[in-house]
DNA sequence: CCCTGGCGTTAAGAATGTGTGAAGAACGAG
DNA sequence: CTCGTTCTTCACACATTCTTAACGCCAGGG
């Protein structure tokens, strides 16, 4: 079926939660507080996340604004709050639906596999660009058919430079995107990987170029027309 | 904003609907009936469309289930129905959301806006004028189709003038939104900038006048009669 | 007429951003 | 523990961009 994320601070909950969730098939992994559930989401790159809006320490729009800075997971919100204030900010803060406790199993079931559906290209388990294939699964990237020995930061870079191909991408996007926790000077070290990509890479079709103060674009060389 | 499909059998819940919708911007079409509401999506291909469970002749799931035959459209569905098998039969039928009446008007909003923000190429914002087109999270211009190569404080110059284009915009308010902290004598520097990015932009539909001791403007020439 | 203030352009140094190599730290596997 | 891999940090060369300054142009007023 998929993973899910569940982040919760009441033990019980997450017990019922997990308990529907692994009865329909998912995976399930569990946070019990906002940053620690930012760092499952990043290691564990769920399919889908529940939020409970009444979280200790970091709250939950805060938690949902942070995910939202470098993950577009589908995101079902969770809580007893019916005020439709508290329902429209977390939509708009970038929740896919808003679920009242309590509620009904097979509802909750349904909702999950509606913000699922609905996902965008990006769900795709692998993205192209020119003479370059990454499966973001299997984390394997192969270039003119041959297979490229990627390190995960390394990957994770290419991956979302492969997802906007053509376009810039700014620094703190791919920062964002590689390092979604905490940092001291990311760009830093970002220019270390990029020339280690750029010497993987070689000069087979596409290439990594810099826009001065910026970011980085993929530019894709056509060998051939079709 | 968009187009919305009402479909609902009540005249005044159409009514209430049709105000919501209107003061957000929408472009509003109804139908009373499953079959005619059908016909209106093909017609006008909505953005969105709200559809009530409760309709007389073909009903509601019917109606999105033939729906869902050939399109996409993302569909919001209304209830006085708070019944979880109802929901569910509903959801998995192929809505995008359920919303059990009576509903907050800025729900329903928020609602509308996350199932349509799921779809399609990633919107980014962005503002045009004319020929030109700016992509204000990428940093990016283009001019024609044909990218432009601009500096960071180039672009920055470009996209307050862009964003109020053909209207003047003073010198002190684009030294205050391309360098937000103090300057020294900043109006010295623009200058320059303006004029690099005179020579960038070529004459190609849009150029930068100098209002004389007030600021600048941004005019665009419709590209009608060579 | 000449002077003055605002503007446009060009050029050069200063400031900032970027590429690359190498060394040490952190991590996991055996 | 030791080894190999990967990540981070640092140093320095190089590139781009920003700022400053100088100079010419034009229009309006004395």
């Amino acid at each position: 079926m998929g993973k899910a994320l569940i982040i919760d601070d009441e033990p019980q909950m997450r017990r019922l939660l997990r308990m529907v969730l692994e009865s329909r098939g998912y995976e399930v992994c569990e946070a019990d507080e906002g940053l620690r559930g930012l760092q499952e989401a990043a290691f564990h790159r769920p399919d889908v996340v529940l939020l409970d809006l009444g979280l200790p320490g970091m709250g939950g729009i805060e938690t949902l604004a942070r995910l939202r800075e470098w993950s577009d997971v589908p995101v079902l919100v969770l809580s007893v709050r019916d005020q439709e204030t508290v329902k429209v900010q977390a939509l708009e803060t970038g929740a896919d639906d808003y679920v009242t406790k309590p509620f009904g199993s097979a509802e909750l079931l349904a909702r999950l596999e509606v913000i699922q559906r609905r996902r965008g290209p990006r769900h795709t388990p692998e993205i192209t660009a020119g003479a370059l294939k990454l499966d973001l699964l299997r984390h394997e990237a192969d270039l003119d058919g041959e297979p490229l020995r990627l390190t995960p930061t390394e990957f994770s870079i290419l991956s979302i430079l492969t997802e906007h191909a053509g376009r810039i991408v700014t620094q703190n996007q791919i920062v964002k995107h590689v390092w979604p926790v905490q940092q001291s000077d990311p760009a830093e070290g970002l220019r270390v990987h990029i020339s280690h990509l750029r010497r993987k890479l070689g000069d087979r079709g596409v290439r990594v170029v810099n826009e001065p103060g910026i970011g980085y674009r993929l530019e894709i060389r056509q060998a051939s027309a079709p």
